[in-house]
DNA sequence: CAATCGTGGGG
DNA sequence: TCCCCAAGATT
Protein backbone atom coordinates (compact mmCIF):
# COMPACT_ATOMS: atom_id res chain seq x y z
CA UNK A 1 0.00 0.00 0.00
CA UNK A 2 1.43 3.45 -0.90
CA UNK A 3 2.43 5.58 2.37
CA UNK A 4 -0.39 7.84 1.82
CA UNK A 5 -3.24 8.32 -0.31
CA UNK A 6 -4.16 11.79 0.91
CA UNK A 7 -1.59 14.24 2.31
CA UNK A 8 -3.84 16.97 2.74
CA UNK A 9 -6.43 16.05 5.46
CA UNK A 10 -8.18 19.54 4.83
CA UNK A 11 -9.29 18.03 1.13
CA UNK A 12 -12.89 17.35 0.26
CA UNK A 13 -12.18 13.77 1.32
CA UNK A 14 -11.26 14.91 5.16
CA UNK A 15 -14.13 17.53 5.00
CA UNK A 16 -16.56 14.49 3.94
CA UNK A 17 -15.25 12.35 6.43
CA UNK A 18 -15.80 15.05 9.17
CA UNK A 19 -18.98 15.86 8.31
CA UNK A 20 -20.17 12.29 8.11
CA UNK A 21 -18.16 11.99 11.73
CA UNK A 22 -20.53 14.63 13.06
CA UNK A 23 -23.66 13.27 11.61
CA UNK A 24 -22.86 9.80 12.67
CA UNK A 25 -22.43 11.26 16.43
CA UNK A 26 -25.80 13.37 16.60
CA UNK A 27 -27.66 10.46 15.01
CA UNK A 28 -26.29 6.85 15.78
CA UNK A 29 -23.24 7.18 18.52
CA UNK A 30 -24.63 5.27 21.24
CA UNK A 31 -21.70 5.00 23.63
CA UNK A 32 -22.34 6.15 27.35
CA UNK A 33 -20.00 6.71 29.37
CA UNK A 34 -19.69 7.84 33.07
CA UNK A 35 -17.78 11.28 32.55
CA UNK A 36 -19.35 12.05 28.75
CA UNK A 37 -20.78 14.86 28.87
CA UNK A 38 -18.95 16.03 31.96
CA UNK A 39 -18.32 19.76 32.17
CA UNK A 40 -15.73 20.12 35.49
CA UNK A 41 -12.64 20.53 34.43
CA UNK A 42 -11.46 18.21 37.87
CA UNK A 43 -13.70 15.47 36.53
CA UNK A 44 -12.48 15.28 33.18
CA UNK A 45 -9.14 15.43 34.00
CA UNK A 46 -9.96 12.48 36.53
CA UNK A 47 -10.99 10.23 33.31
CA UNK A 48 -8.29 11.36 31.05
CA UNK A 49 -5.74 9.85 33.34
CA UNK A 50 -7.21 6.97 34.59
CA UNK A 51 -7.84 6.18 30.78
CA UNK A 52 -4.39 6.38 29.89
CA UNK A 53 -3.41 3.04 28.44
CA UNK A 54 -6.35 1.65 29.95
CA UNK A 55 -9.49 0.65 28.08
CA UNK A 56 -13.03 2.23 29.05
CA UNK A 57 -14.59 -0.84 30.92
CA UNK A 58 -11.43 -1.45 33.30
CA UNK A 59 -11.14 2.35 34.19
CA UNK A 60 -15.31 3.11 35.09
CA UNK A 61 -15.32 1.42 38.35
CA UNK A 62 -12.11 3.47 38.93
CA UNK A 63 -13.45 6.33 37.90
CA UNK A 64 -16.58 6.18 40.16
CA UNK A 65 -14.86 5.04 43.31
CA UNK A 66 -12.58 8.43 42.82
CA UNK A 67 -14.94 10.64 42.18
CA UNK A 68 -17.00 9.59 45.27
CA UNK A 69 -13.82 9.36 47.72
CA UNK A 70 -12.93 12.63 46.25
CA UNK A 71 -15.42 14.61 45.09
CA UNK A 72 -13.24 17.80 44.88
CA UNK A 73 -9.46 18.53 43.70
CA UNK A 74 -8.98 19.27 47.06
CA UNK A 75 -10.31 16.55 48.35
CA UNK A 76 -7.89 14.14 46.62
CA UNK A 77 -5.05 16.86 47.28
CA UNK A 78 -5.51 16.58 51.34
CA UNK A 79 -6.26 12.67 50.99
CA UNK A 80 -3.03 10.77 52.36
CA UNK A 81 -1.36 9.23 49.72
CA UNK A 82 -1.55 5.64 50.74
CA UNK A 83 -5.27 5.98 50.40
CA UNK A 84 -4.75 7.22 46.85
CA UNK A 85 -2.91 4.34 45.83
CA UNK A 86 -4.71 1.98 47.44
CA UNK A 87 -7.52 3.43 45.18
CA UNK A 88 -5.43 2.78 42.13
CA UNK A 89 -4.65 -0.54 43.16
CA UNK A 90 -4.68 -3.00 39.86
CA UNK A 91 -4.90 0.06 37.65
CA UNK A 92 -1.44 -0.52 36.63
CA UNK A 93 1.21 1.97 35.94
CA UNK A 94 1.70 3.61 38.84
CA UNK A 95 2.99 6.63 38.37
CA UNK A 96 -0.02 7.94 36.65
CA UNK A 97 -1.36 7.99 40.68
CA UNK A 98 2.00 9.90 41.73
CA UNK A 99 1.56 12.57 39.08
CA UNK A 100 -2.61 12.72 39.91
CA UNK A 101 -1.90 13.80 43.55
CA UNK A 102 1.05 15.84 42.86
CA UNK A 103 -1.29 17.52 40.39
CA UNK A 104 -4.47 17.82 42.62
CA UNK A 105 -1.72 19.76 45.23
CA UNK A 106 -0.74 22.09 42.64
CA UNK A 107 -4.03 22.93 41.35
CA UNK A 108 -5.28 23.36 45.21
CA UNK A 109 -2.38 25.12 46.32
CA UNK A 110 -0.93 27.16 43.41
CA UNK A 111 -4.00 27.66 41.38
CA UNK A 112 -6.36 28.39 44.67
CA UNK A 113 -8.21 24.90 43.70
CA UNK A 114 -9.01 26.79 39.84
CA UNK A 115 -8.38 24.24 37.30
CA UNK A 116 -6.18 25.94 34.64
CA UNK A 117 -7.97 26.93 31.19
CA UNK A 118 -5.03 27.40 28.62
CA UNK A 119 -3.80 24.72 26.97
CA UNK A 120 0.14 25.39 27.65
CA UNK A 121 -0.92 25.44 31.05
CA UNK A 122 -2.79 22.22 31.38
CA UNK A 123 0.15 20.98 29.20
CA UNK A 124 2.47 21.52 32.20
CA UNK A 125 0.65 19.83 34.93
CA UNK A 126 2.62 16.48 35.82
CA UNK A 127 1.04 13.03 34.02
CA UNK A 128 -0.67 15.43 31.14
CA UNK A 129 0.66 15.07 28.13
CA UNK A 130 -0.39 15.80 24.54
CA UNK A 131 -3.43 13.94 24.26
CA UNK A 132 -4.60 14.50 28.20
CA UNK A 133 -4.04 18.43 27.61
CA UNK A 134 -6.37 18.24 24.41
CA UNK A 135 -8.82 16.13 26.11
CA UNK A 136 -9.48 18.85 28.99
CA UNK A 137 -8.87 21.56 26.86
CA UNK A 138 -11.55 20.44 24.25
CA UNK A 139 -14.19 18.58 26.80
CA UNK A 140 -13.46 21.05 29.18
CA UNK A 141 -13.45 24.33 27.26
CA UNK A 142 -14.33 23.25 23.56
CA UNK A 143 -10.55 24.69 22.66
CA UNK A 144 -9.77 24.28 19.22
CA UNK A 145 -6.84 21.32 20.10
CA UNK A 146 -7.32 17.51 18.29
CA UNK A 147 -6.87 14.54 20.30
CA UNK A 148 -4.28 11.89 19.21
CA UNK A 149 -5.15 8.45 20.72
CA UNK A 150 -4.65 4.76 19.66
CA UNK A 151 -8.51 5.11 18.15
CA UNK A 152 -7.31 8.50 16.36
CA UNK A 153 -4.37 7.03 14.37
CA UNK A 154 -6.59 3.78 13.49
CA UNK A 155 -9.34 5.78 12.21
CA UNK A 156 -7.06 8.56 10.30
CA UNK A 157 -4.43 5.61 8.72
CA UNK A 158 -7.81 3.85 7.48
CA UNK A 159 -9.63 6.75 6.13
CA UNK A 160 -6.50 8.02 4.50
CA UNK A 161 -4.84 4.91 3.46
CA UNK A 162 -1.91 5.90 5.43
CA UNK A 163 0.88 3.25 6.14
CA UNK A 164 3.40 5.01 8.02
CA UNK A 165 3.99 3.62 11.43
CA UNK A 166 2.17 4.71 14.13
CA UNK A 167 5.38 4.74 16.44
CA UNK A 168 7.61 6.91 13.75
CA UNK A 169 8.44 10.52 14.56
CA UNK A 170 7.14 10.77 10.56
CA UNK A 171 4.05 8.78 11.34
CA UNK A 172 2.92 10.84 14.14
CA UNK A 173 3.89 13.89 12.43
CA UNK A 174 1.04 12.96 10.18
CA UNK A 175 -1.86 11.87 12.15
CA UNK A 176 -0.99 15.07 14.76
CA UNK A 177 -1.29 17.22 11.60
CA UNK A 178 -4.63 15.10 9.61
CA UNK A 179 -6.52 14.96 12.84
CA UNK A 180 -5.57 18.75 13.64
CA UNK A 181 -6.90 19.51 10.53
CA UNK A 182 -9.61 17.82 10.17
CA UNK A 183 -11.51 19.89 13.58
CA UNK A 184 -14.01 22.15 12.31
CA UNK A 185 -14.13 25.13 13.72
CA UNK A 186 -16.07 25.29 16.71
CA UNK A 187 -16.63 21.82 17.40
CA UNK A 188 -13.35 20.41 18.96
CA UNK A 189 -15.45 19.07 21.84
CA UNK A 190 -18.37 17.09 19.71
CA UNK A 191 -15.00 16.18 16.82
CA UNK A 192 -12.70 14.78 19.47
CA UNK A 193 -15.49 12.69 21.48
CA UNK A 194 -17.27 11.09 18.49
CA UNK A 195 -13.57 10.30 16.49
CA UNK A 196 -12.77 8.12 19.99
CA UNK A 197 -16.53 6.92 20.19
CA UNK A 198 -16.30 5.55 16.63
CA UNK A 199 -13.08 4.14 17.09
CA UNK A 200 -14.17 2.52 19.99
CA UNK A 201 -17.16 1.68 18.28
CA UNK A 202 -17.18 0.88 14.80
CA UNK A 203 -13.61 1.69 13.53
CA UNK A 204 -11.57 -1.15 16.06
CA UNK A 205 -8.76 -3.04 15.37
CA UNK A 206 -11.42 -5.51 13.88
CA UNK A 207 -13.43 -3.17 12.28
CA UNK A 208 -17.27 -3.20 11.60
CA UNK A 209 -17.08 -1.84 8.35
CA UNK A 210 -20.75 -3.12 7.13
CA UNK A 211 -21.63 -0.69 10.26
CA UNK A 212 -19.76 2.53 9.04
CA UNK A 213 -20.98 5.46 7.53
CA UNK A 214 -17.88 6.09 5.55
CA UNK A 215 -17.32 2.64 4.36
CA UNK A 216 -18.00 3.57 0.38
CA UNK A 217 -15.29 6.47 0.97
CA UNK A 218 -12.54 4.66 3.46
CA UNK A 219 -9.48 3.84 1.34
CA UNK A 220 -8.87 0.78 3.27
CA UNK A 221 -11.87 -0.52 2.78
CA UNK A 222 -11.26 0.39 -0.65
CA UNK A 223 -8.23 -1.76 -0.84
CA UNK A 224 -9.14 -4.74 1.30
CA UNK A 225 -6.74 -3.83 3.71
CA UNK A 226 -8.36 -2.53 6.97
CA UNK A 227 -6.35 -5.62 8.66
CA UNK A 228 -2.96 -4.16 7.76
CA UNK A 229 -3.72 -0.18 9.20
CA UNK A 230 -2.29 0.97 11.43
CA UNK A 231 1.18 0.41 10.97
CA UNK A 232 3.23 -0.16 13.97
CA UNK A 233 7.25 -0.67 13.47
CA UNK A 234 8.68 -1.97 16.67
CA UNK A 235 8.02 -4.99 19.21
CA UNK A 236 8.24 -4.16 22.11
CA UNK A 237 11.28 -6.67 24.05
CA UNK A 238 10.20 -8.52 26.81
CA UNK A 239 12.33 -9.34 29.58
CA UNK A 240 12.13 -12.42 32.31
CA UNK A 241 12.89 -11.58 35.82
CA UNK A 242 12.22 -14.10 38.71
CA UNK A 243 10.88 -13.19 42.16
CA UNK A 244 11.48 -14.74 45.41
CA UNK A 245 9.27 -13.63 47.78
CA UNK A 246 10.01 -14.61 51.57
CA UNK A 247 6.72 -13.50 53.41
CA UNK A 248 8.17 -13.05 57.77
CA UNK A 249 5.33 -13.17 59.60
CA UNK A 250 5.50 -12.49 63.80
CA UNK A 251 2.62 -13.49 65.82
CA UNK A 252 -0.53 -11.33 64.00
CA UNK A 253 2.36 -8.89 61.82
CA UNK A 254 4.19 -8.87 58.48
CA UNK A 255 6.96 -7.47 57.66
CA UNK A 256 6.67 -5.11 54.14
CA UNK A 257 8.07 -2.40 52.86
CA UNK A 258 7.09 -0.02 49.58
CA UNK A 259 9.02 -0.23 46.32
CA UNK A 260 11.28 2.55 45.71
CA UNK A 261 12.30 4.55 42.41
CA UNK A 262 13.53 3.31 39.27
CA UNK A 263 11.72 -0.32 38.66
CA UNK A 264 7.69 -1.63 38.51
CA UNK A 265 5.39 -0.91 41.21
CA UNK A 266 6.72 2.20 42.71
CA UNK A 267 4.73 2.71 46.09
CA UNK A 268 3.50 -0.21 46.05
CA UNK A 269 4.37 -2.93 48.94
CA UNK A 270 5.86 -6.49 49.25
CA UNK A 271 7.49 -8.77 51.28
CA UNK A 272 11.03 -9.27 51.99
CA UNK A 273 12.49 -9.89 48.17
CA UNK A 274 14.98 -12.01 46.34
CA UNK A 275 15.57 -11.29 42.67
CA UNK A 276 17.71 -14.03 40.43
CA UNK A 277 18.52 -14.68 36.69
CA UNK A 278 17.02 -17.92 37.23
CA UNK A 279 14.49 -19.80 39.52
CA UNK A 280 15.59 -20.87 43.07
CA UNK A 281 15.03 -23.91 45.14
CA UNK A 282 13.68 -23.13 48.81
CA UNK A 283 17.57 -23.90 50.15
CA UNK A 284 18.72 -21.77 48.18
CA UNK A 285 16.14 -18.92 49.05
CA UNK A 286 16.69 -19.41 52.78
CA UNK A 287 20.36 -20.08 52.48
CA UNK A 288 20.17 -16.36 51.05
CA UNK A 289 17.82 -14.87 54.29
CA UNK A 290 20.64 -16.64 56.48
CA UNK A 291 23.79 -14.75 54.66
CA UNK A 292 22.18 -10.91 53.86
CA UNK A 293 19.91 -10.92 56.96
CA UNK A 294 21.28 -13.70 59.37
CA UNK A 295 17.90 -15.28 59.77
CA UNK A 296 18.64 -19.06 60.57
CA UNK A 297 16.87 -22.09 60.21
CA UNK A 298 16.31 -21.98 64.49
CA UNK A 299 14.49 -18.51 63.96
CA UNK A 300 11.75 -19.63 61.89
CA UNK A 301 8.98 -22.24 61.13
CA UNK A 302 7.84 -22.40 57.45
CA UNK A 303 4.24 -22.24 56.90
CA UNK A 304 4.39 -22.56 53.65
CA UNK A 305 6.73 -23.06 50.13
CA UNK A 306 4.54 -24.33 47.39
CA UNK A 307 3.29 -21.05 46.16
CA UNK A 308 4.30 -20.15 42.72
CA UNK A 309 3.08 -17.47 40.49
CA UNK A 310 3.53 -15.79 36.72
CA UNK A 311 3.02 -12.36 35.79
CA UNK A 312 2.90 -10.53 32.37
CA UNK A 313 3.68 -6.97 32.09
CA UNK A 314 3.71 -5.07 29.03
CA UNK A 315 7.06 -5.21 28.81
CA UNK A 316 8.54 -8.10 31.42
CA UNK A 317 7.80 -11.64 32.19
CA UNK A 318 8.15 -12.41 36.59
CA UNK A 319 8.28 -15.49 37.79
CA UNK A 320 7.01 -15.49 41.37
CA UNK A 321 8.39 -18.05 44.30
CA UNK A 322 6.57 -17.60 47.21
CA UNK A 323 7.73 -18.27 50.67
CA UNK A 324 5.89 -17.93 54.42
CA UNK A 325 8.06 -18.39 57.12
CA UNK A 326 6.68 -17.47 60.86
CA UNK A 327 9.08 -16.17 63.09
CA UNK A 328 9.13 -16.57 67.19
CA UNK A 329 11.00 -13.22 67.75
CA UNK A 330 10.10 -9.96 65.57
CA UNK A 331 13.64 -8.86 64.48
CA UNK A 332 15.38 -5.65 63.03
CA UNK A 333 14.73 -5.14 59.78
CA UNK A 334 15.69 -1.96 58.39
CA UNK A 335 12.97 -0.32 56.10
CA UNK A 336 10.16 -2.85 56.98
CA UNK A 337 6.79 -2.26 58.68
CA UNK A 338 5.50 -5.06 60.87
CA UNK A 339 2.25 -4.79 59.46
CA UNK A 340 -0.62 -5.97 61.61
CA UNK A 341 -2.55 -8.50 59.34
CA UNK A 342 -6.22 -6.39 60.08
CA UNK A 343 -4.62 -3.70 58.84
CA UNK A 344 -3.21 -4.83 55.25
CA UNK A 345 -6.32 -3.80 53.51
CA UNK A 346 -5.56 -0.58 53.62
CA UNK A 347 -2.07 -1.17 51.96
CA UNK A 348 -1.74 -1.12 47.73
CA UNK A 349 -0.16 -4.25 46.53
CA UNK A 350 0.81 -5.19 43.06
CA UNK A 351 -1.71 -7.75 41.66
CA UNK A 352 -0.02 -10.90 42.17
CA UNK A 353 1.81 -10.48 45.26
CA UNK A 354 -1.91 -9.02 46.81
CA UNK A 355 -3.76 -12.10 45.46
CA UNK A 356 -1.03 -14.41 47.61
CA UNK A 357 -1.53 -12.40 50.39
CA UNK A 358 -5.45 -12.73 50.24
CA UNK A 359 -5.32 -16.05 49.08
CA UNK A 360 -2.78 -16.65 52.16
CA UNK A 361 -4.82 -14.86 54.84
CA UNK A 362 -8.13 -15.35 54.18
CA UNK A 363 -10.23 -14.66 56.41
CA UNK A 364 -8.10 -11.92 57.80
CA UNK A 365 -9.32 -8.54 56.79
C1' DC B 1 14.64 9.14 21.09
C1' DA B 2 14.10 4.44 22.70
C1' DA B 3 13.04 2.36 26.82
C1' DT B 4 10.15 2.08 30.62
C1' DC B 5 6.06 1.99 33.11
C1' DG B 6 0.56 -2.70 34.58
C1' DT B 7 -3.33 -4.97 33.89
C1' DG B 8 -7.03 -7.23 31.52
C1' DG B 9 -9.69 -8.73 27.56
C1' DG B 10 -10.00 -10.63 22.93
C1' DG B 11 -8.58 -13.24 18.83
C1' DT C 1 -0.89 -20.30 25.21
C1' DC C 2 0.60 -16.37 22.91
C1' DC C 3 0.23 -11.96 20.95
C1' DC C 4 -2.00 -7.63 20.46
C1' DC C 5 -3.20 -3.45 22.46
C1' DA C 6 -6.01 -0.09 25.27
C1' DA C 7 -8.76 7.84 25.97
C1' DG C 8 -0.01 7.88 26.86
C1' DA C 9 3.63 10.19 29.72
C1' DT C 10 8.21 10.50 31.15
C1' DT C 11 13.15 10.37 30.90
Amino acid sequence: MKETLETRADSAHGRRFTAGLLHWNATANDRPMPWKGETDPYRIWLSEIILQQTRVEQGWGYYERFVAAFPTVQELAAAPEQSVFKLWEGLGYYSRCRNLIATARIITEQYGGVFPQQYDDILALKGVGPYTAAAIASFAYNAPYAVLDGNVFRVLSRIFGCALPIDSTEGRKFFAQAAQELLPVGEARAYNQALMDFGATVCKPLPACAACFFQHDCAAFRHGRQGELPVKAKKTAVRERFFQYVLLQHENTLALHPRGPGDVWESLWEPLLFEAGRERDKEAILRALNEEYGIRKEDYTIESAAAKGRQRLSHQLIHFNFLHLGLARRLELPGFDWVPLDKIDDYPFPKTVGAWLKATFAGFG
